[in-house]
DNA sequence: TATTAGCACTAACCCTCACTGAGTGCTAAT
DNA sequence: ATTAGCACTCAGTGAGGGTTAGTGCTAATA
């Protein structure tokens, strides 16, 4: 029986990989209609959707096969079937790059832009709460790295008699304040000087590299009898230490209580304390980076326990220099894929524009 | 019948407003066991639970009576009671000032004030978080009003040929940055004397102040031939433009959603609306602001609609200057009063003194 | 040999119905 | 003025039965 559906036309073969053809569109068809309807499907309404003719009869052949080879389960004997991760998997894999998407959801994610002359934060903030609104699930976006990103600009300003407020903006066009304390209570002035230090041997050098210049610069002994480099160092070394932990902005958690997917089990406590501790969420989206376009984690295959169920969709964003962060939606499984993926692609697109003219350089 | 529970001990006042003792007492046992419950409070059950002895025909009797008065409710005949609105205003007034409160929450909340040398903004995000962990419902805080913080420090900075950088900086250590585009770039030293020249003017005065006299300048023809102060009113303008409007921090929303009162409901999704539009949430926030000490929203009593069935419990938190904002709790009516009122107490005090050690006065 | 029709079987879902238990209001007794 | 007793109400539970959408298997068919 098996040796019908994977045999890929030349006998002998028994155990085939590759699906042939007509079991490829059944699981299709399987896939998008549980999209749909969410609901199980069993062989006779999947008989009259599909386009060619087939009995409801061969059919479940078929999809006795499928579920045989792992892409579909049943949740009792006389219930019709369900994708599994693997079955998505092939269905993700099977799409084309980026599905077009409607002028008028374009239009709509464009507004992102308008966020003109905002900050970098501004514009992320937007762009995480108009996904969330278009998509109905929950977004997340990971602001830009701090270690990557290259300085513009450092400014020390004396605020009162122990305190300087630090500003650092980073060629992505990202302002940075911090307060530091300091005992010995320095003039503005010389402030300045310290910062025009600072800006002419950091600029464009990433926060990583300069945290560890000046490390360097603290274990070489000769800097000690410089006053002002002295000082540099010192103040450089609290300013640049603003080790931000990688922010990440969510919205839309409440769409997936809302969700009926979501609602019925009880995985919903588990998966908020996901976003709630952001760390292992704010990993995925760091992963993500490495890839070029949108990519897609299905349920289980991301190993986070409280997120199976759940597929996350993520594009990264960037400027004309690095990639910056990441943007994506956290849906459950049975997700509109294709509808996703092009508003997520879409996104980042748009941000990847919009930050791009902010940048600096 | 009426008379018994109404008249306080004289005869011929028939309808006096004031329950008598027994009354008072049942009622607030009823209110204090659906609290604990959240089930609709029967005779025979009070009966027992009460210190007093009263069959439960009687109690019967005097629940009777509430619910002529309108302190209770019987969803159908042959249920419970349950305590309305009017009944947990009566409770909550009967209440003195904040009960006190476990050494361990006290501890737990004062935790907030490690966030020393943190900006005001992390503070509060820290402190609203704290509040809706240990509460367990959707806490709310205001930030510091833009209009009536007063300056501190204002400092221009160019970053490229046409992007000036703003920098206010209050007294109560809030920092704004802003981005603001020109059209003629102007040198760096001349920023400085413009920031100068602002600082020496609008020092301690209010953002609204600033606002009311940049306008009037502008109004007044002869500064147009004075080349700083022109350039200087124009600048002023876009930065204290920063219309910040008024902004909130929330957390812990999820709890409302995963709370067995809201659940049932179909209110959530509204209730939800209101936390996303942030307005009308942030107007009651602002009104709280005029009272002094801890202030209590029962249900009908806000006049937000989607806000029938929670209560708020708000407090201002301040520096030695000014009220700057509110902090709050939103939950069922049905909560347990005595204890976030005492949380929210608290927090307000912890708050008011971290950022009054914060502040540049 | 691949496909289909037919049939027996399953399990969820829905409806109804009777029973139970917590509650009430009223009346008469204390 | 209080309480005991009684009849009544209604939400909730669980059992029984019919309906429906689904399955797997087998035998007939193209």
């Amino acid at each position: 029986m098996i040796k019908k559906v994977i045999d890929n036309g030349k006998k002998g073969v028994r155990y085939n990989l590759v699906l042939n053809e007509r079991a490829q569109l059944v699981l299709h068809s399987i896939i998008e209609n549980y999209i749909q309807s969410s609901e199980p499907i069993g062989s006779r309404t999947l008989s009259k959707t599909i386009g060619i003719t087939l009995s409801p009869a061969t059919i479940r052949n078929i999809m006795s096969d499928l579920a045989e080879l792992g892409y579909l389960i049943q949740n009792h004997t006389s219930a019709g079937r369900v994708p599994t991760d693997k079955a998505y998997r092939f269905y993700v894999n099977s799409l084309a790059s980026p599905p077009s998407i409607p002028q008028q959801i374009k239009e709509k994610i464009s507004q992102v832009s308008n966020e003109q002359g905002s900050q970098v934060e501004a514009i992320l903030a937007e762009a995480v709460r108009m996904l969330a609104e278009l998509t109905k699930f929950a977004c997340v976006v990971s602001t830009p790295k701090a270690a990557v990103s290259r300085l513009q600009r450092i400014e020390l300003i004396k605020i009162s008699e122990d305190r300087i407020l630090v500003i650092l903006v980073t060629k992505a066009g990202v302002v940075r304040d911090k307060i530091i304390f300091t005992k010995d209570s320095q003039s503005q002035e010389f402030l300045n000087s310290v910062a025009e230090f600072l800006n002419d041997k950091f600029k464009n050098h990433s926060m990583q590299e300069i945290r560890e210049e000046i490390h360097e610069s603290m274990v070489d002994d000769r800097n000690r009898y410089h006053d002002l480099l002295a000082h540099a160092i010192r103040l450089g070394k609290k300013a640049f230490e603003l080790n931000q932990p990688g922010e990440m902005l969510i919205d839309g958690q409440m769409n997936l209580l809302l969700d009926s997917h979501f609602h019925e089990q009880s995985s919903v406590r588990s998966l908020i304390d996901a976003f709630d501790q952001k760390s292992a969420i704010m990993k995925i989206l760091d992963d993500s980076m490495k890839y070029k376009g949108v990519h897609i984690f299905i349920g289980i295959e991301n190993d986070l326990k409280q997120l199976q169920g759940c597929s996350l969709i993520t594009a990264s964003y960037r400027n004309n220099q690095n990639v910056l962060g990441s943007i994506g939606v956290v849906g459950p499984t049975s997700m509109d894929y294709k509808r996703i993926i092009s508003m997520v692609d879409y996104t980042a697109k748009i941000l990847s524009k919009t930050i791009t003219e902010q940048s600096y350089d």
